[in-house]
DNA sequence: AAGATAGTCGTTTTT
DNA sequence: CGACTATCTT
């Protein structure tokens, strides 16, 4: 007993109550800052030693990689012993396993491979062309955009109402053959991991009871950060057993773009009605000061649940805001200031700059250069993204699955061997003439010598590589293969001859491919069953599964030398982090709120909780940064000191004004309360129209008989006038 | 088929 | 401005 009480040392009391709580669902609120982690941490570790529920019957989810690992790594610590058999992983992560354990059930192939956003995209393309649609008019990215909202929202083809809308049609028709295409080559994109693990459960509920029965503690993390098809999947696993603890920030939303959902936190008390909420409001990360400004900006937020931060550390500094002649001012300030840091005797690594987006690193880059002062930027290209270790690892799956198309075009002439688009074209034509592989098309085409010559040779030396390869491999283990692939696939030379220092760069990254494969160990992606084994029929060769983690784990940042470093990134890549010292670039209306953001209410009222993340990563200093004009696209120009600014409360804003006496005059008034005046509508609300059914109110204009609204429906948004639309209000 | 040059178009990011 | 594509030249 003597541990337990252990676990309980150090907590407020709402944290122990997250902590030490009964076994049913709940709903916890934890605000920036107020130890979330510590709480999911402590609650697993509790869950073990004082319920005596086996690590092996808990399941936790997170939404990274990295989050999964450090939640593992922080619980074994505490507990002081390996949590072998306790799933702790991604959404995605977790479905993969179930998939592959199930994957006759699923529908699935046993060798089904999956597809990352990249490879989804050229997927996409190939299938708008083979449909003969105009690539210009329906550009891949956002047909593959579109299929994806759809899939997070749950939807198949046959569920989408197309109501002769050409847009919603092509795409429609789109989607149909991009799934033919995914389900014939045994390819699955990430969000069909999620959709087909749901309608795993649907189908088959002997299995879910299995799982059902499994786990007696379901957690999650980030929970607003939940798409419709997450939260389906979850609701449906905790059935009735009252076991699923869900923690979360609705003012810390800011992936609403790519299918999150926040109002499943609402959602959550509705299906969970016997769960209880617990708010936990004290902050141990900032300030007093950067708290009064992060709570008055989310406070003009419009449906929030109403949370308020606050902490013992006291008053501290106030926020210090600068304004810059341009970008390169700014970018001066910033590093000066980094200097009086670093001359305080202070760590490098203690200080971030944080931005609206990637672009606006390259000045900073600049300045922080030519003082000479060591930087690390965060997010951009990941490991295995990169396109020269993309190329290895499609010559990996030829090895192990020589009818992967995916594979084979992507490396078919990488490097160059004389085999170009049109004799390309002409495999593919065959390839589907025939309803065969490429692989098995250029094989018969080579064999018959339907093809020039030139080309034949060409062709038929590319299959005996790869034919050499595959029986090499057979005596050797993963990372020999590695080893092999980049030895005598030609690449190295390939990008030898790119020269400088991006061709460097990727050699060093071939490199780093072997060291990957030396490190991999496959046993901790394995499915453990109930007596700790992986049933047979799933288990995939080192190879495969290598191939598997390639694509659900991007990878870490390479390999990071572990120099004392400012941290550069962007606002959303913060989530999660603090630093002693925080500057927030870029503070202009146009950037942040960026352009596309700010007509729309919702949107902006997300891109206000992308700002409250960012304050809220400052623990004891924070600099708010803007310039009057700014070089953007190669044109400068002029913008207004974002409308953030002026929604903190002034007596925290400290003006640092050294170069001229420009004042702010943004207007400082409450904006609009959300309803539209003389109806009885407001934003946010949800409504039905007779023709274009359900919708949501995006905004709006003038008031009485003369407002007008703008509706988000599925089939896109529509201005209409109240007074004649009859809209219906819902819920 | 491969390399060179003109044209386009600009959020945020994990899996 | 600069990364990525489409088209042209050899």
């Amino acid at each position: 007993m003597m541990d337990v009480s252990n676990l309980l040392d150090n907590l407020n009391e709402p944290q122990r109550e997250c902590v030490a709580g009964p076994k049913g669902s709940s709903l916890v609120l934890a605000g920036a800052g107020s130890g979330k982690t510590r709480v999911l941490v402590h609650r697993i570790a509790w869950l073990i030693k004082a319920e005596g529920i086996s690590p092996f019957s808990i399941l936790a989810v997170t939404f990274t990689n990295k989050a999964a690992s450090e939640m593992r790594a922080r619980i074994e610590d505490l507990l002081g012993s390996s949590l072998r058999g306790m799933w702790v992983g991604t959404f995605h992560g977790i479905a993969h396993r179930i998939l592959r354990a199930h994957y006759e059930d699923a529908g699935l192939q046993r060798d089904f491979q999956i597809l990352d956003s990249d490879d989804q995209i050229r997927l996409v393309k190939r299938v708008i062309l083979s449909l003969d649609l105009d690539e210009k008019k329906w550009p891949a990215r956002q047909a593959t955009w579109w299929i994806n909202s759809q899939k997070d929202e749950g939807l198949r083809p046959k569920n989408i109402e197309h109501m002769d809308d050409l847009y919603l049609k092509t795409h429609l028709v789109i989607y149909t053959a991009y799934e033919d295409a995914c389900l014939r080559g045994g390819m699955v994109d990430f969000a069909e991991l999620l959709l087909r693990a749901h309608e795993l459960w649907l189908k088959k509920p002997e299995l879910l009871k299995h799982y059902q029965n499994r786990f007696s503690a379901l957690l999650v993390d980030e929970f607003q950060d939940t798409n419709s098809v997450q939260y389906a999947w979850l609701r449906v696993l905790a059935g009735n057993n009252d076991n699923l603890m869900v923690v979360g920030d609705d003012d810390q939303s800011i992936y609403g773009w790519r299918g999150a959902k926040i109002e499943n936190i609402q959602q959550f008390s509705k299906d969970f009605p016997q769960s209880n909420t617990i708010r936990l409001e004290q902050n141990y990360r900032s300030t007093s000061n950067i708290l009064k400004a992060a709570n008055g900006l989310i406070d003009q937020n419009f449906g929030r649940l109403g949370k308020e931060l606050w902490t013992d550390l006291g008053d501290g500094e106030p926020l210090n805001l600068f304004a810059g002649f341009n970008e390169i001012d700014e970018a001066r300030y910033i590093v000066d200031r980094i200097k009086d840091w670093i001359s305080q005797g202070n760590m490098r690594s203690e200080a971030a700059i944080l931005y609206r987006s990637n672009a606006q690193s390259r000045v900073l880059e600049e300045v922080l250069l030519r003082s000479q002062i060591p930087y690390k930027i965060y997010g951009g290209q990941r490991f295995f993204e990169r396109m020269e270790i993309k190329n290895v690892l499609a010559y990996m799956r030829l090895i192990s699955q020589p009818h992967s198309d995916s594979a084979f075009e992507r490396v078919v002439n990488t490097p160059p061997r004389g085999i170009g688009s049109k004799s390309v074209d002409e495999i593919r034509g065959f390839a589907r003439g025939n309803n065969i592989s490429l692989w098995d098309a250029s094989q018969r085409l080579v064999e018959n010598n339907f093809l020039s010559a030139r080309a034949s040779n060409s062709v038929r030396g590319f299959l005996d590589f790869v034919v050499l390869l595959t029986k090499k491999s057979e005596q050797l283990d993963l990372e020999e293969i590695v080893e092999l692939v980049v030895r005598e696939s030609g690449l190295k030379e390939y990008h030898m001859k790119e020269g400088g220092e991006r061709g460097q760069a990727r050699l060093e990254n071939l490199a780093e491919l072997v060291t990957a494969a030396q490190t991999f160990d496959p046993s901790f992606e394995y499915l453990l069953d109930d007596d700790g084994l992986e049933p047979e029929e799933s288990r995939l060769s080192d190879l495969e599964e290598f191939l598997s983690h390639a694509s659900l784990e991007a990878g870490e940042q390479q390999a990071g030398d572990s120099e004392d470093c400012i941290q550069m990134m962007t606002m959303h890549s913060a989530k999660g982090l603090e630093f002693p010292l925080v500057f927030l670039a870029g503070m202009e209306d146009g950037l942040f709120p960026h352009t596309m953001s700010m007509e729309e209410p919702g949107r902006l009222e997300e891109e206000r909780r992308l700002c409250y993340v960012g304050i809220t990563r400052a623990m004891r200093k924070l600099y708010l940064t803007y310039a009057e004009s700014r070089r953007i696209h190669g044109n400068e120009t002029m913008n207004r000191p974002s409308r953030f600014i002026s929604e903190i409360p002034e007596e925290v804003l400290k003006e640092v004004r050294m170069n001229n006496t420009v004042v702010l005059n943004t207007p400082k008034r409450k904006i609009r309360d959300g309803a539209v005046d003389g109806t009885d509508l407001r934003l946010g609300q949800r409504v039905i129209h007779e023709k274009f059914g359900e919708g949501v109110i995006l905004n709006y204009e003038g008031n009485g008989t003369s407002a007008r609204v703008q509706v988000n429906f599925n089939s896109g948004s529509k201005w209409l006038v109240v007074a004649y639309a009859n809209l219906k209000a819902v819920g």
